[in-house]
RNA sequence: GGUCCGUUCGUCUAGGGGUUAGGACGCAUCCCUUUCACGGAUGAAACACGGGUUCGAUUCCCGUACGGACUACCA
């Protein structure tokens, strides 16, 4: 029997989480659910200078809106917690210290200084890549230069030190990544990162592989940026014994800056006329705030869809598809190779296709909530027509009320183009015949009873009703375009219609 | 600079040795219609370039160009 699926979304709480580490976060789930296995939420945050306050809520609070809270994760922790790498700092030294044991990694006492001047220096000689490896730690301060007692000396005194890992010099490291097939990489290209940081932190490298081991992690599923770094990450399981239960890895193809070129970035947040966050956030340091998809009006389930086709397709021509639909059809073989920008058009068209299968009963709460901004009072069956009639046209939730305000709110001017096209005699004459009907009428208006209304004003008037509706959609509404008018007449109901034909007449001229 | 990764319509992509290179968004035109939208139909729009392999390459191989990532005691 193989081993349970277990993939973990492991960000560091820096700041928000933009549309990448969510559509990553959403691959690992798809992942864990169509392999009937687990995802975990792992908080990177060993590096303490850049921990931000609300960040770790910002990706709690994101993941729960699209639906894909994690199965363990600090908040609902499982079996492996701690699930904060700074709650599990005890734990990395132990490794560390078996590498130093092993041969496979040494300490290091350069201070920043000493390690800027041996780049520098490397860079007049001319060196191509200016790194600490096997080369150049030969003249630098470190358990591989200096005599032990020396070395034990520097350490019992306290003083700081690093351990780096010691990268053999001509080896070929090689791994499978699943989305990429075999890349193949040699060992002189890499070099000997620091493992254990100097305030007794380990680093991202060091970190991810103890806990992805501690916590069964089968499969490492991430961003592109990580494909440089993992020959080291497999020389570090093959060192810490572990290859055999190395997860295999998938390393997801970027997500590209909306205009030109390069990887999405935050700075972009600002740039664009939308989004790139799935949520609101204010930076508590500057103070600086960014639109969320969700506050923009997005609803979850489109940003959800929209965020999958990033990078993946089912392979079928279907676009529209659940969480469920997701699960079932996701695979990490559809996966593309190659960075992606993403098209804001598409992510409205998505709301649109989602907006329009809602119930009129959930648009009306939108709208309601909309209407209580603006201190206005509507009944559900009202808002519910509105919701009913608008929802074809809309993008958000909030094209309820901004693109239906006329039934709510009487004009108080009227579209000059229209009028001068359309309002003359006839309009007028229709209008005023139309306006005496309803003035007879004491059944409660329907959209039915205001049609044949409208058609017998115009009939007696022998004018053909094609010819005067724009005038009366503008007599009504003030503009020219919207939803069919005698659903607008139902909504309105009788005594509002007389008001606005009244004051059209009045405004617009009535003879 | 070095290492690694990538390149099909404007964008997201399907496809893969012989196809009219398919779909979606957006765009245009038409139909529907009381307008706008929805919906329907149609259209414009792509295999980066050069060599090879082959009867045949967009597809396989090699180069070139272009783009990107990485190159911290950040993740």
């Amino acid at each position: 029997m193989s081993k349970e699926v277990r993939v973990r979304f492991a960000p560091s709480p820096t700041g928000a989480l933009h549309i990448g580490g969510v559509r990553t976060a959403l691959y690992n789930y798809l992942f864990a659910r169509k392999n009937g296995g687990k995802f975990l939420l792992r908080i990177e945050d060993t590096d303490q200078n850049r921990y931000v306050p609300g960040a770790e809520d910002y990706i709690k609070n994101s993941l729960d809106w699209i639906g894909i809270s994690p199965d363990e994760s600090p908040w609902t922790p499982g079996d492996c917690g701690p699930y904060r790498q700074s709650e599990r700092k005890t734990m990395y030294m132990e490794y560390a210290q078996y590498l130093l044991e092993k041969g496979h990694a040494y300490y290091a006492f350069d201070t920043s200084e000493e390690l800027e001047a041996m780049r520098q220096r490397l860079t007049a000689a001319r060196v191509v890549s200016p790194q600490y490896n096997s080369i150049t730690r030969t003249q630098m301060k470190n358990s591989l230069t200096l005599p032990a007692d020396e070395v034990k000396a520097r350490l019992d005194s306290g003083e700081p030190y690093v351990i780096r890992i010691k990268i053999p010099r001509k080896e070929e490291v090689r791994l499978n990544d699943m989305v990429r097939g075999w890349v193949l990489v040699h060992s002189n290209s890499l070099d000997d990162k620091v493992l254990m940081k100097s305030d007794g932190m380990p680093t991202y490298h060091l970190a991810n592989i103890v806990d992805d081991h501690l916590m069964g992690i089968t499969h490492v599923i991430r961003g592109e940026e990580w494909l440089p770094s993992a020959p080291l990450h497999v020389l570090l399981y093959r060192y810490l014994g572990w290859e055999d239960s190395m997860p295999e890895f998938a390393h997801l193809p970027l997500l590209l800056k909306p205009d030109g070129n390069g990887k999405l970035s935050k700075r972009d947040a600002e740039k664009h006329g939308f989004p790139i966050f799935p949520l609101e956030w204010k930076d508590p340091q500057s103070g600086d705030m960014v639109a969320g998809f969700k506050e923009a009006g997005y609803l979850p389930e489109a940003f959800l869809n929209f965020i999958a086709f990033l990078g993946w397709n089912p392979g079928d021509q279907r676009e529209l598809f659940t969480l469920e639909e997701l699960i079932a059809a996701f695979s990490i073989e559809r996966i593309g190779k190659s960075g992606t920008k993403f098209d804001i058009n598409k992510a409205k068209w998505y709301n649109e296709q989602y907006l329009r299968h809602k119930s009129d009963r959930e648009l009306a709460a939108y709208l309601l909530a909309d209407l209580e901004k603006e201190r206005m009072t509507l009944s559900t069956e009202k808002a519910e027509k509105i919701a009913s009639v608008m929802k074809e046209r809309a993008t958000f939730p909030s094209d309820l009320w901004n693109e239906g305000k006329f039934m709510l709110v009487a004009p108080d001017t009227f579209d000059q183009q229209v009028a001068e096209k359309r309002w003359n005699q006839d309009a007028i004459a229709v209008l005023k015949a139309f306006r005496n009907h309803l003035q007879d009428e004491t059944e409660p208006l329907s959209a039915e009873s205001a049609k044949s209304m409208l058609a017998a004003a115009a009939a007696s008037e022998d004018i053909k009703l094609g010819k005067v509706m724009q005038a009366v959609r503008l007599a009504v509404t003030g503009v020219g375009a919207g939803p069919d008018l005698m659903q607008i007449f139902e909504i309105l109901g009788r005594e509002e219609l007389i008001k606005r034909i009244d004051f059209a007449l009045h405004t617009l001229g009535n003879q």
